[in-house]
DNA sequence: ACAAACTATCGATAAAACCGATGATAACTA
DNA sequence: TAGTTATCATCGGTTTTATCGATAGTTTGT
């Protein structure tokens, strides 16, 4: 005989509150149910649960440790009811997020960890991917939301708002290089010195058209280069002053930093679930 | 409505077996109280948790996640009913057993990773105590087992047998000392040295009868001290093999290393629970 | 000894779990 | 295409369980 999650309730609160008749009260029934779901609990494990020799049922050192596990019972059960409440409610069982190299930063982690907050139970698949990449797998249902570089105009089928942080995006040479001690060197300065670049993809402009370059598929990657002294590269900010804070310096030049405008863009055509819906209003402005 | 045991393992072995018939086999039911039970329990969620528009039962997302769920709470309900039927079985909830700090040893530890095993829920209970007071814990019903020196002679109301591990008593100067350099020194050799020696009581009989000395309520500190040099000390073997190898000398004397009986000691009017009287047997010889 | 506050027990009733039978649907086979 | 098989949903009837109110018995404190 398995016992039912009510007469668990039964156990705990009565062990909590000491009397059969206030669990009663709390548990909204009436004090012969309580007594007797316990006493058919006792009967079913073959355990006594409580002393009833004094006038306040007193746990057994049995019945504590059954206590224990009885309150980790519930506590599973909890979850397992509020994240069916949430589903019931609209809560999408997974949510996907296609983020782009360039455009994290640390400002995601704390809405990340609100989200993890919000939905515990929530299956959340961050992916990485370039532009019309990221555009394409929020078209085909793959994933639910991207985070791309604002583009002036987008398919039809999607929708787009602004996010709330632009990325800075800025010049960097190690603190070692020759170029550091310039304080702002011309374009013509930095076309004899090597540029590293991202090859993810092409459509970016860079400084020195037709320049050498080294180049390389992260922008972590790209940071260890320049740090290393191979020749200077446009990093996100953020991820300068956080991994390599100190070991490189920036670069002055007309134009730079680039202040990139992020848009958060979903589907038109499929609606978004409450995950998805709240985490779309906190990444926009 | 809380969702009952029986349901939830429905859902589960119709998620894996993949069929509700199947689970209705292995569950001992019909293949309606199933395809019920499981349909009761989506009206209740709110949740569909099946697809059923092909002819074998499919998970739906929702009921992936929610899954994971119930198999967390059976699982919990599993550990509950398993300490149940041991309870009921007779193992006792909490055992306490005083051990001598002369006599750990890392034999214990396996065994009592064993005892862990077979009783996951039991409550083990570790003090430390001396002679005379170990068999007082143990005649007062506050610990169950001890493991003393042997002792030509108990109480009438305690049984013993011997331990499995005797205790190997060595004794030990640093390295460093210049006592060291002798092979095997005399008596009156250790009597110009300061023993370092237990405090804890006064029964032991020393080897420098009335020699100046130092003491310590733990074997650890004495160690300790000795590897500073401070004096000799009889130590257990175990402990200057495990926490000091190559730093203290054995020193060879007639009559050393000692070697000595250990008892185990349980009380015969309180018959022992199962743990306790495995432990028993596991430890005797 | 009495009052107050419990718990245990009993009979009745409502709820649910369960079963077997039946019908419907999908997948497989010839 | 038609027939066969394996499966699920539904329904009526039966058994089991949960729950309640009432009542009797105990412990605790006055």
């Amino acid at each position: 005989m398995k016992p039912s999650p009510d007469t668990l309730r039964a156990f705990t609160e009565a062990a909590h509150g000491g009397s059969f008749t206030a669990a009663a009260r709390v548990l909204g029934k009436s004090q012969s149910t309580i007594s007797e779901a316990i006493a058919n609990l006792e009967i079913d494990l073959g355990v006594k649960l409580f002393d009833r020799s004094t006038r306040r049922p007193q746990l057994t050192p049995e019945g504590q440790l059954l206590l224990a596990q009885a309150s980790l019972m519930l506590q599973a059960e909890e979850r397992f009811m509020r994240t069916a409440g949430q589903l019931a409610a609209g809560l999408e069982p997974r949510l996907t997020v296609v983020l782009t190299d360039r455009y994290q930063s640390p400002d995601y982690e704390s809405i990340l960890a609100e989200l993890d907050q919000r939905y515990p139970a929530l299956e959340f698949e961050c992916l990485l991917g370039e532009g019309a990449d990221a555009l394409a797998l929020v078209q085909e249902g793959r994933a639910q939301l991207a985070m791309v570089a604002a583009q002036p105009a987008y398919p039809s089928d999607l929708a787009r708002a602004t996010a709330q942080h632009p990325s800075q995006t800025a010049l960097f040479v190690a603190a070692t290089h020759p170029l550091a001690k310039q304080p702002s060197p011309s374009v013509d300065d930095l076309a004899h010195v090597r540029e590293l670049r991202l090859n993810t993809y092409l459509d970016e402009a860079s400084i020195t058209a037709k320049g050498h370059y080294w180049s390389a598929p992260s922008f972590l990657l790209l940071m260890e280069m320049a740090e290393l002294g191979f020749g200077w590269a446009a990093l996100p900010r953020w991820m300068v002053e956080r991994y390599a804070p100190g070991k490189l310096v920036e670069l002055r030049l007309p134009g730079w930093p680039q202040q990139g405008a992020i848009d958060v863009v979903w589907s038109s055509r499929r609606p978004l679930g409450v995950a998805g819906h709240w985490l779309r209003q906190r990444l926009s402005a």
